[in-house]
DNA sequence: GTGCTTGTTGGCCA
DNA sequence: GTGGCCAACAAGCA
């Protein structure tokens, strides 16, 4: 499920319970795929009694640092959430992470399992963090960049161009949706016939999308919304494009759906032209 | 039972 | 070697 905004907001929510707090005891489920690759039991080693400090989103992945030296990294795959719950809770049946701190607990559950908890034990970060793309909302994301990558892609729909990580970090299956409507831009349109000004459209629609989805969805500063999609205007492509008769929001004509790039897409003919 | 699902990866093929 | 496509992963929901 969670896109780029909504893995900031997953991020905040922790962050938020988890400030200053030291963590009483872990609970996991040593079984769990979620685990590939590190040691149930070297997290709870290290992270029994370690103090949180802080926290980062990047792209649909977050990092947590605790003392000591321990990195907790989280992505959320397709149904993936953090929770916050009253101290000592129970986990249930999906919850697969659990931190317990004095105050809260923090609970990570994936029913799919396709989300994933990496542990990382050092000074600094780990390599997969640091070699994640610049992320879109950075100076480096520059229409120069964008314009080479789709160069390189020119025979993919845009679509799937949108969706690859290596260039737009964070962008899911909805943002994409989200950004080729408002640039008016057909899915389907492969990424090498795209005219100089549709990728300077593309490129701006791009960061607007998400500075847009972060300010809605995570929320300015320290306020966090009540849930995901709280603040996310009626005007987004958002709240329609599942909708069984979807009209757009812009100008009132009905949506369109196909498999586009492996993916159930969502435009708007009349205002997205092949 | 059927057919979906806001993600990623590895294998196959041109 | 590069790039594009697709199935697989797994569980819940309508």
């Amino acid at each position: 499920m969670p896109e780029f905004a909504e893995v900031e907001f997953f991020r905040k929510r922790w962050a938020q319970a988890a400030a200053g707090q030291r963590i009483k005891s872990v609970e996991l489920h040593p079984a769990a795929k979620i685990f590939r690759g590190t040691s149930p039991a070297a997290i709870r080693r290290a992270l029994t009694s370690a103090k949180y400090l802080s926290s980062e989103a990047q792209a649909k992945q977050m990092l947590f640092r605790f003392s000591g030296g321990a990195w907790v990294g989280v992505h959320l795959g397709m149904s993936g959430e953090l929770t916050v719950r009253p101290a000592g809770c129970t986990p249930a049946k999906h919850d697969h992470l659990v931190l317990h701190t004095p105050k809260h607990s923090l609970v990570f559950s994936d029913p799919r399992m396709f989300g994933r908890v990496q542990f990382h034990h050092g000074p600094a970060a780990p390599a997969w963090w640091t070699k994640i793309a610049p992320p879109i909302l950075s100076p480096e994301f520059t229409i120069e960049v964008v314009a080479a990558f789709l160069k390189r892609r020119a025979r993919a729909p845009i679509k799937a161009v949108l969706l690859m990580q290596e260039r737009f970090p964070g962008v899911g299956n909805w943002m994409a949706d989200e950004i080729l409507w408002r640039a008016a831009i057909h899915p389907r349109r492969l990424a090498g016939s795209l005219k100089s000004a549709e990728v300077k459209t593309l490129w701006r629609e791009c960061g607007h999308v998400c500075r847009l989805a972060l300010d809605t969805i995570a929320g300015r500063g320290n306020y966090l919304p009540p849930d995901l999609n709280a603040h996310i205007p009626r005007t987004w492509l958002f709240w329609h494009r599942w909708e069984d008769g979807g009209l757009d929001p812009r100008t009132k004509t009905p949506l369109s759906r196909a498999e586009i790039g492996g993916r159930t897409t969502c435009w708007s003919p009349a205002r997205q032209k092949l």
